[in-house]
DNA sequence: CCGTAAATTTCGCCA
DNA sequence: TGGCGAAGTTTACGG
């Protein structure tokens, strides 16, 4: 691939889409440095280069999903040519941090003028099945009681669903909406003792997920934490019923 | 802004791109839907579509770091003219999902081979740090001595440093490379329990940050966990120092 | 392939 | 603004 663009125009067309919060797209031959939370270099190789409206900037190779380097939001972006370079420069104060991109090539530069005012409604989310246990309490087990939900433990973080079962004993919910790990049940753990410290007895503690890794099966026990299969899917399908269609379709 | 691209020949060459397995930028008017995971609907908006060589699909809203909608590596793309509008499906097994993009308008297609075979070096890393502290030691306490490095904890788990202080007495060490939070003084007491449980005897906490949240500090006397202010910078320092320069510059 | 934790995680919510 | 946890987290590294 040959380098079809000069850079010193390149710079200028540059630095109007900037002031004019376009959507930048550059294609070519370059290197990176970053230098804030961390420290990286990327060598020369050919990539995509993209700048939002917000002045967020983000580097990707030809493969993956993640960007290799990036810049978030509202990074002051100063445009330069250096030794007849193209290079670029965004800085953002707190935490202090810089990304150096130099062009030896471009390949493709557009902008783009976009609008795009639409809503993004996302489903079968925690909160969603949170909302399903609410409204349908013996998900859980029958003559299961909500009592609050979100209730703040002391000093930090939050239950999901605090309840009483149906011989009147405490019970803290935890929902995942995904395979619960052992992180989640040191979550839960935790909250439980937290509680415990607070009121004097323990409460019974529920991990509400759609599967369960083999080794947190194992903390179970250790724990006395039980488990419940319940998937966001299916949460998803009772909300739809309960308070219908309409909210959750094209 | 106006339709400028012909759909048809559009699909045209996203069909011969993908074969050959080039990186393609789209950017238009276009609706998103999800469904696998959990599912997610986003509206008619004008914005850019990225397929790289690896057959990901990431879409950039005008605003925000990260995409709005995704399919990772390895997703099956299937490009047709449905209605007069181009559509892209992008299907992926286990666990089964569905991305479904449907335009109005393409304003802009465009395609590139890339090459891109650069290394990416990153530094100031919880791996720096571990390979800072192990070469000094004394950066935790004076006395302190690694016994072994990530000793595995039974039933899971890793120690990122464990050692014994001047009096012999047993330290597991967690390292972070940004503030420590509530999460990171779980993680650090489930591994001191369980070497408690596998040896009788509770050795010391020691978390290793450059920062730590105010409400982990209220836990660190509850769980007897020592905190030590260690800074990833501050071990860069020290590993281009004993190590040299050379494999830190450009 | 599963399990585990890091990440320049980002993001959103709520005090 | 800071703290806290979710996320379609993704990615990397063991066993």
């Amino acid at each position: 691939m040959s380098g079809l663009v000069d850079p010193v125009k390149i710079a200028e067309k540059l630095k109007d889409s900037l002031l004019k919060r376009e959507v930048i797209i550059l294609v070519g031959l370059f290197e990176v440095s970053y230098e804030g939370r961390a420290s990286s270099i990327l060598g020369l190789g050919e990539r995509v280069l993209m700048i939002k409206s917000d002045h967020s900037i983000i580097i990707h190779r030809p493969t993956s999903y993640e960007p290799v380097n990036w810049q978030p939001p509202n990074s002051k972006i100063e445009v330069n040519i250096v030794d007849g370079r193209l290079t670029i420069i965004a800085r953002r104060p707190k935490p202090s941090e810089i990304l150096i991109v130099r062009f030896n090539e471009v390949y493709h530069y557009s902008s783009f003028k976009l609008r795009d005012e639409a809503e993004f409604y996302m489903y079968a989310t925690e909160e969603d099945m949170k909302q399903a246990i609410l409204m349908h309490p013996s998900l859980i087990e029958e003559g299961f009681k909500p009592v609050e939900d979100e209730r703040k433990i002391h000093p930090s973080g939050f239950i999901d669903i605090f309840g009483v079962d149906a011989s009147g004993r405490l019970v803290v919910v935890e929902i995942k909406r995904r395979e619960a790990s052992i992180e989640d049940i040191r979550q839960l753990v935790y909250y439980v003792d937290s509680i415990e410290r607070e009121l004097g007895s323990r409460p019974r503690a529920v991990i509400a997920a759609p599967s369960i890794q083999k080794s947190a099966t194992r903390e179970l026990t250790l724990h006395n934490v039980e488990y419940k299969c319940i998937s966001p899917k299916k949460c998803l399908e009772i909300l739809k019923k309960t308070k219908g269609l309409d909210r959750f379709t094209f």
